[in-house]
DNA sequence: GTCTATAACCGGATAGAC
DNA sequence: GTCTATCCGGTTATAGAC
């Protein structure tokens, strides 16, 4: 059955080799890489469980005994990746969420950056998003703390704006999981075969996330249009 | 590591032996039904490639060997899941997107609807909309074919509201996506033990998502409060 | 550090008794 | 229809040569 679906899917490495994830360029020596990148392609793919060692060791051009030098488990190669991952998405936000303006145009960049992150790199935020159920315990609650900032960023804006009333917002947590979840899955469906860039994606979920927390007033200057 | 895993998930079964699902009701004989609901259970806690034959027939009260009178294989089974829920869902959307009122209360129903659906039947929902890519070609294929009716119920919607002046919508296909991403998702972070009830995240996700259709026009009756 | 070979185990699926 | 027993292939991980 896993057979079958790996020829559903694009293999990402084809489609472009380089860019696959720049997120792990500085991870040594240059077969650990080689072997971070294989997973994320196969966990990406087929899933974390769905995926064998010599398929990883294979992308990697190494047999599958090499794998263990480098990483004590399969499950290790997935926390690495779960963790680069996350820490990337999170600094992304972070940053974007820091700049200047109001908090419409805070709220616009953080989501507009957030979703062409999780566009861009739809293999990695696949496997970050969607395989995390695979992680050991304690793994786990690590990663879960990485997300746990994100969602404390967007919400920071959120709270800030509808404090100064340049947003009404009945629901501060809930429209935070809202804008989140929105985010999040735009790296199970993403195609790059798709019509949209990940940028244009990213300024129309802007543009939504914006309407749903415009106040209704005549002075809300964050009615998009 | 899929062991530690399940400590984390709660059993659905237990907090709601009756309602796990309902939607398999109709299955006979007996037995098949109780393996059917086995599976909506692992696959949801473990997935679909972590979870083994011998754990779908525990769960039954049977040995692994009795799950093939019933099924063909595990993959039968991940395939009659993904069906049942799928027109399930479908079904849920379409009775509240045809009832009377104007687009904005027949969106709101329809999200309301269709969200509640994802929350009440998170089990489900959870490998309907997560698992599909372990299924075979040809029924993928199926599936997608029910997904796309989903999608084409919310569009038709916007579409009309849009063509009314009702709504203002810049991007019909991409916000459509966007709303379908927004329910869906509830699927992945609902849990019964959460603050909030499914007809309330239902409540509150209709009314983000009449704000981000609603026109800017003080005619606009689409806007919430 | 990487390879080949293999240990130890576990998975889906089947055979045949009841 | 269900069970016990089992086959067979695949999986993680290790040992030891190079």
């Amino acid at each position: 059955m896993a057979a079958e679906t790996g020829s559903r899917v694009a293999k990402t490495a084809e489609e472009d080799p380089a860019v696959a994830d720049e997120s792990f360029e500085g991870v040594t020596p240059d077969a650990a890489r080689r072997l971070l990148l294989g997973a994320v392609e196969a966990f990406a793919e087929r899933g974390f469980h769905a995926t064998t060692t010599r398929d990883i060791a294979g992308r990697a051009g190494m047999s599958p005994a090499a794998l263990y030098i480098h990483y004590k488990t399969k499950e290790e190669l997935l926390f690495q990746i779960s963790k680069v991952g996350h820490e990337r998405s999170v600094s992304v936000l972070a940053e974007a969420a820091e700049g200047g303006g109001d908090d419409a145009d805070r709220l616009a960049r953080a989501v507009r950056s957030f979703v062409r992150w999780h566009a861009e790199h739809h293999t990695t935020a696949r496997v970050v998003q969607y395989e995390l159920a695979a992680l050991g315990a304690e793994h786990y609650e690590e990663i879960v703390g990485l997300r746990r900032r994100s969602e404390e960023i967007l919400r920071g804006i959120l709270e800030s704006g509808d404090a100064s009333g340049e947003f009404e917002v009945a629901d501060i947590r809930g429209t935070t999981l809202a804008v989140m979840s929105l985010c999040i899955d735009v790296a199970r469906w993403y195609s790059p075969a798709g019509r949209r860039t990940p940028d244009q994606i990213g300024g129309l979920y802007a543009d939504l996330v914006l309407r749903m927390v415009a106040s209704a007033g005549p002075s809300g200057p964050a009615r998009a249009e």
